[in-house]
DNA sequence: GTGATGATTGGCT
DNA sequence: GCCAATCATCACG
């Protein structure tokens, strides 16, 4: 069964909080722990790429059948990295940022010398991070591509919170439509007080 | 072919 | 806080 099309949206975006995010480029291997996703609800959705099922060259990823496919777009000169979900509909859930993993000094040269949570805290800067600059994967699935999730050593939030998505002005009900989700405590988490930061568990259990 | 635009980021006021 | 950077895509003509 196909993880990304066992339920909706909004629980595998749920469900994704804590699995590891693999990119293999070359003879590097790029690992982090998903901390921080949101969902997009297809045509409906008018905070998608598809609302009303506006469907161009861009989105033909997400117009595949099949959920589990790679789904890469830019943005002011960044990559933003999603994964598509549903069998037959365009939805896909966007990775907003991950706690690195290894290999950190490849990252800390990738994010231009920064370190610590500046590394990976935004969906641009995690594709920057692992040095994920191509749409060239469009389509593929994840695990034929270079590009993998892995739920082997899946950890477990403490708690997970539940938002409005970033950046989605002027859309109504879907501007304020609880649609994000992150590890509550988890340091490498996008525009979040420092003061709610767990340095000790990171927000895991 | 040209110009506007954005699911963002980081530097400067 | 505000705003420019930067670039693939898209809507025009």
């Amino acid at each position: 069964m196909n993880f990304f099309e066992s339920q909706p949206t909004e629980k595998i975006a749920q469900a994704l909080l804590g699995a590891t995010l693999s990119y293999q480029k070359g003879q590097v291997t790029y690992k982090g722990i998903i901390v921080e996703t949101e969902a997009y609800l297809g045509v409906k959705d008018q905070a998608s790429h598809v609302a009303n099922g506006h469907a161009t060259k861009r989105t033909q990823a997400l117009y595949q059948p099949g959920g589990g496919r790679i789904y890469v777009y830019t943005m002011r000169g960044l990559y933003l990295l999603n994964i598509t979900t549903q069998k037959s509909a365009p939805e896909c859930v966007l990775i907003r940022a991950i706690e690195p993993l290894m290999p950190l000094v490849q990252i800390q040269k990738n994010r231009q010398g920064r370190y610590g949570r500046e590394l990976t805290n935004g969906p641009g800067k995690l594709c920057q991070a692992i040095d994920l600059k191509t749409l060239g994967y469009n389509g593929q699935l994840i695990g034929t591509a270079p590009i993998d999730i892995s739920f082997k050593t899946k950890k477990q939030p403490l708690t997970i919170a539940t938002t409005a998505r970033v950046g989605i002005p002027g859309k109504e009900a879907w501007t304020t439509a609880p649609l994000r989700y992150y590890v509550v405590g988890n340091p490498y988490v996008s525009k979040i007080f420092k003061s709610t930061i767990d340095f000790k568990t990171k927000g895991w259990v």
